[in-house]
RNA sequence: GGACGAUUAGCUCAGUUGGUUAGAGCGCCACGUUGACAUCGUGGAGGUCGUUGGUUCGAGUCCAAUAUCGUCCA
């Protein structure tokens, strides 16, 4: 017999007993068929969007780990082998840089004090516990991972695919070296990227000089052309001046040249809409593009005029050669210098004051210099090309439709790919280089190494680059090696040349762009790739992973990294694989807090899911986050703070969300008292009461899956002496047929749905169907069925099955719930089904998703249903109109067609137990009884005499009311008919429609004048 | 500066190709502890669909401006 069944849904019980149920059932892991498997399984392949170590989940990544989990348990149910692939991804930047102001911070060392080794290994350690961290908060959520298949990307198996795939490209001439404007750090000596930069106000000056205009012959013809800066000591890396082209102040002065003061170089004028502004300052600027963005961006534009761009920096941010006699001096003392000099030669002309908005390094603190650096690029022309074209036929299809456009407006511009980063944290360079004085020395290094014996062309290959920059300070003429794969021998053989390994490491998105293939195994095509670190065995002798689950599914991810992450898996997937990486792209939601701002940690508005899972549930948490991700865009999550004195709640404010020194309290508005409140900038106090984090959005999941729990309950409840066997429609009452066409419904909807990634709709139709159809009426209706022995075997047998069936659409929804249901329900009744009974599988996880229910499908019954209930609505309206206690039976009589007699005298027990009245009367020749309310609706009238209940002067105006409603709606109704070109012009339905509709609301008129007109009467 | 999106009830959001009287959850009001569920039940109040034009017999829905907010790219 079964055990007691609880009250209340208890989600943490649930959770950690299914979890790892299913995990060592194996229930999660998805291999390639067996060899000779006669019926093999069709994949479905998920590659997580690997979350970077830098720090632990917030709700953003549960919606996109909910997501994926969904679909991956929905596509396992109709038998897809549904691979969902976990790992992590290194975020060289990111997580380097937390580690180092943690060490700052902590132990006052800089990465220059313990070296490379040390740093990274530092690193390690932290990837190590956050790593476990995020994988946990993963199998929290439910996540079914093939959790042997974990990868990491700077592991063996990825750092394989990431030196073939340098290699590859190196050899197809697709990479080079090339200049770049970065932000550097002068105080760390490193560049930081876009994202590791902020911007603060500083006190600063806004100084106007000019230059000297000058004749062919090199000689001043007395004209000045003026310009104002920020940053004097540019004016040693000037190439031009740049004025609008339509500006009439200085057209005649286009193509001339300037000499600059300072350092004598002459440099043109040129004209650039876009970098000169008429309207601002003398609307004349400078152009220092080794120094400038905007300037940078100009240089590019109108190259053939100025010649290169000048640095004047060395790494340590003070002046190089090109600083005269500045050279050594920091830049900012050089700035006065120049300054003065400037003013001395009679070129200043003011000063001022201001505040600027100046770039800070987020991991020193210090201004960034813009600077040009050489950094290695990997050609995008082709390959890019080769991913629009992906999208263009249709070979990725995104979800919703309107994403492609930013993927191929950006992978259109074809911006070659800056992957080289100055970081010790990453895929380090596999290039190794040794600077030769001329083309000559480093060609004949190049033939002497390929002809070594040992040369293998799959192995190493050789190229020669020319730098003849400025820009650089090695030789002219560089020999580089890149090597496939770590080579003791050659590396020893390089160095002993003299050949130096390049310090950079890859871009993290060079390792992430190849997850899809990467982690299949690829490039190794004789072994599978292993599972849970050791080598997997393979039936073939053939890696039999990759070629089965690559191109894989869908991608589930959002919006920001379409560019940075979904295109290029796109063109590498392409490049390596020869087809596409998944066949869909679903762009889910960003959440955002209460205010608007996307959650992040770095802003302190994250919020850990495990800690909403503990409040509500894991199924409530994902059942509400699942009901979000729709087409939209945003979601917006109001926090609060749930008070430890009274339980209120204390909405999140603006300012509680900044970091404040000490240990700042959240005062509760209801019991006035203060408490420690936790956010990711604060970490409570152990003996302290905490306010913690409350979304009561989440309740909406929470009271749903406890809805469903009760509604289980009651069933299993009411299954005592329950028999499988067959159905015979015959014995079928109106409710189970109505519910059953509901359920082939749902059924189909849901499928949908879900096949077009509309999550939101899917839960919404699930929801509705649980709570107001099966609880609300068809439970309802099925109590008197169920006390009643000959009526027993079938309602039970409905009941079950439509109670088995709505478990499983649920099931990739709310999984523990579903499953823990699904097990007590097998001890109950363990075979179930209307046509042919047969045993459940012994767990939801693997039972087949619901299909073939459309024969259930019954419109007319519906319609049919629906009067009922409209009926029963009816009366519950006038009870509560009246305030009528549950405790006084009412009756009632239907003026109604002898059909809808019919279906009344079948449920009349329902109107007893839904609307506590007893039906006495129900046809045509039902008469109104005297001193009673009614109501009408258009094919029925219903009337419940209520003298001594309720005043029937009230009846009256609550009837006056209803027909002036009704009036209204009338001559709306009326004047679209009369209107010539409506009945002309609409489509005949729809005029037939608002006939039919004026019809019937005149009918309903009638009946309540005739009950206005009865009731006064009686009344005098 | 460019692109995309949002603006509908007090709050958070649905509203499919234009077509009856615009919906839900929460909150609010009234009543209810009848053996599934108070994380509940029944009923109710609450909206000039951001603004202005336009197309149409008919616009929350299509078009054009405009305002505010968000995101991405420069």
């Amino acid at each position: 017999m079964t055990t007691e069944i609880p009250k209340q849904y208890d989600p943490a019980a649930a959770e950690a007993q299914w979890f790892p149920f299913w995990e060592q059932r194996g229930d999660f892991n998805a291999d390639p068929p067996l060899p000779g498997d006669a019926h093999p399984k069709p994949p479905h392949v998920i590659m997580i969007p690997l979350p970077n170590v830098t720090g632990a989940l917030h709700m953003g990544h549960a919606l996109n780990g909910t997501l994926q989990d969904l679909l991956t348990r929905w596509r396992r149910m109709q038998g897809y082998e549904a691979l969902w692939m976990p790992g992590t991804d290194h975020a060289g930047i990111a997580t380097q840089s937390v580690v180092e102001k943690r060490m700052l911070e902590e132990e006052g060392l800089t990465r220059h004090d313990i070296g490379r080794e040390a740093l990274v290994q530092r690193i390690w350690t932290w990837k190590d516990a956050y790593e476990k961290r995020i994988l946990s908060q993963l199998k929290s959520l439910g996540a079914s991972c093939d959790w042997r298949r974990v990868r990491f990307t700077l592991d063996e198996v990825c750092s394989r695919a990431v030196r073939q795939t340098f290699f590859k490209m190196f050899k197809d001439g697709l990479i080079f070296r090339g200049k770049r404007l970065v932000n550097w750090d002068t105080f760390l000596q490193t560049a930081v990227a876009d994202d590791e930069v902020y911007e603060e106000e500083t006190d600063g000056h806004f100084w106007t000089f000019n230059y000297p205009v000058i004749d062919s012959a090199g000689q001043p013809t007395g004209e000045r052309i003026s310009f104002s800066t920020t940053r004097p000591e540019t004016m040693l890396g000037d190439t031009a001046v740049c004025v609008h082209p339509t500006d009439e102040r200085y057209t005649q002065l286009i193509g001339k040249q300037v000499r600059i003061p300072v350092n004598g170089r002459t440099i043109p004028i040129v004209a650039d809409a876009l970098l000169a502004d008429k309207t601002l300052g003398t609307g004349c600027v400078k152009v220092t593009p080794a120094h400038d963005p905007n300037d940078y961006a100009c240089w590019t534009r109108n190259k053939e005029k100025m010649g290169e761009p000048i640095n004047i920096l060395n790494p340590d941010g003070t002046l190089n050669e090109q600083g005269g006699p500045w050279q050594g001096q920091d830049r900012l003392l050089a700035r006065e210098a120049v300054v003065a000099e400037m003013e001395k030669q009679g070129h200043f002309e003011k000063v001022e004051d201001r505040k600027i908005p100046l770039k800070h390094s987020d991991r020193s603190k210090t201004p960034v210099e813009p600077y040009l650096s050489e950094q290695w690029f990997v050609k995008m022309d082709t390959l890019a090309q080769s991913a629009i074209d992906a999208a263009n036929d249709g070979r990725v299809t995104f979800y919703p439709e309107r994403y492609r456009q930013s993927y191929l407006s950006w992978l259109g511009e074809k911006r070659d790919w800056c992957i080289s980063r100055q970081l010790w944290w990453g895929h380090r360079i596999p290039v190794w280089t040794v600077s030769h004085s001329d083309d000559a020395g480093a060609m004949l290094m190049k033939r002497h190494l390929e002809a070594d014996p040992k040369f293998d062309s799959n192995r190493i290959e050789f190229a020669v680059h020319q730098t003849g920059s400025s820009v650089a300070a090695m030789g002219s003429t560089v020999l580089q090696a890149c090597l496939s794969t770590d080579d003791a021998e050659w590396t020893a053989k390089l160095e002993a040349l003299g050949f130096q390994r390049d310090e950079d490491v890859l871009d993290t998105w060079f390792s992430s762009a190849l997850w899809p293939h990467a982690t299949l195994g690829w490039p190794d095509r004789d072994h599978n790739p292993p599972l849970n670190g050791q080598p997997a065995t393979s039936a073939t002798g053939k890696n039999e992973v990759l070629p089965y689950f690559y191109p894989g599914s869908v991608l589930v991810t959002s919006r920001d990294i379409i560019t940075l992450w979904v295109a290029r898996m796109v063109l590498t997937g392409l490049y390596n694989m020869g087809d596409v990486p998944f066949r869909h792209v679903c762009i889910h939601p960003k959440i955002q807090d209460g205010f608007g701002q996307t959650m992040s940690k770095s802003k302190g508005n994250g919020v850990d899911p495990l800690e909403l899972i503990e409040k509500y549930g894991c199924d409530g948490m994902r059942f509400t986050i699942a009901s979000f991700a729709g087409e939209t865009q945003d979601v917006r999550l109001p926090v609060g703070y749930e008070c430890p004195h009274c339980q209120a709640m204390i909405p999140q404010e603006q300012h509680h969300l900044k970091f404040k020194p000490g240990k700042p309290k959240i005062k509760c508005p209801k019991c006035k008292k203060e408490s420690q409140y936790a956010t990711p900038n604060y970490t409570p106090d152990e003996s302290e009461l905490v306010a913690r984090i409350v979304i009561e959005r989440f309740e909406y999941g929470r009271n749903f899956c406890n809805k469903l729990w009760n509604a289980a309950r009651f069933a299993m409840l009411n299954l005592e002496g329950y028999t499988p066997g067959v159905v015979d429609p015959a014995d079928l009452a109106i409710e189970d047929k109505w519910i059953l066409s509901r359920l082939a419904t749902v059924t189909q909807e849901v499928t949908s749905l879900l096949n077009v990634y509309k999550f939101d709709a899917a839960t919404r139709s699930l929801r509705d169907f649980v709570w107001n159809e099966f609880c609300d009426w068809y439970l309802e209706m099925i109590k008197p069925r169920l006390r009643d022995e000959a009526l027993k075997p079938t309602a039970q047998r409905v009941l079950v099955a439509v109670l088995d069936t709505t478990l499983r659409l649920l099931h990739p929804f709310t999984p523990f719930i579903t499953e823990e249901l699904w097990q007590r329900l097998n001890e109950i009744a363990p075979q179930r089904g209307l046509l042919a009974p047969a045993p459940a599988t012994d767990a939801i996880i693997i039972a087949p998703w619901p299909t073939n229910l459309e024969n259930w499908h019954d419109p007319t019954l519906e319609t049919r249903f629906q009067r009922l209930q409209d009926l029963i609505v009816a009366v519950r309206n006038v009870r509560g109109t009246y305030n009528i206690s549950p405790a006084v039976d009412v009756s009632i009589s239907v003026r109604c067609s002898p059909e809808i007699a019919a279906d009344l005298d079948h449920v009349r027990i329902q109107f007893e137990l839904l609307a506590k009245a007893t039906l006495t009367a129900a046809g045509p020749d039902v008469t109104r009884p005297n001193a009673s309310a009614s109501f009408s609706l258009g094919d029925a009238d219903g009337y419940l005499p209520l003298a001594g209940l309720v005043d029937l002067q009230a009846e009256v105006v609550r009837l006056r009311k209803e027909a002036d409603k009704l009036r209204g709606f009338i001559s709306g109704h009326e004047k679209k008919l009369t209107n010539q070109s409506f009945v002309d012009r609409a489509p005949a339905e729809v005029v037939e429609e608002v006939r039919g509709t004026l019809a019937s609301l005149q009918k309903q008129l009638v009946s309540v004048d005739e009950a206005i007109q009865q009731l006064s009467a009686a009344g005098q």
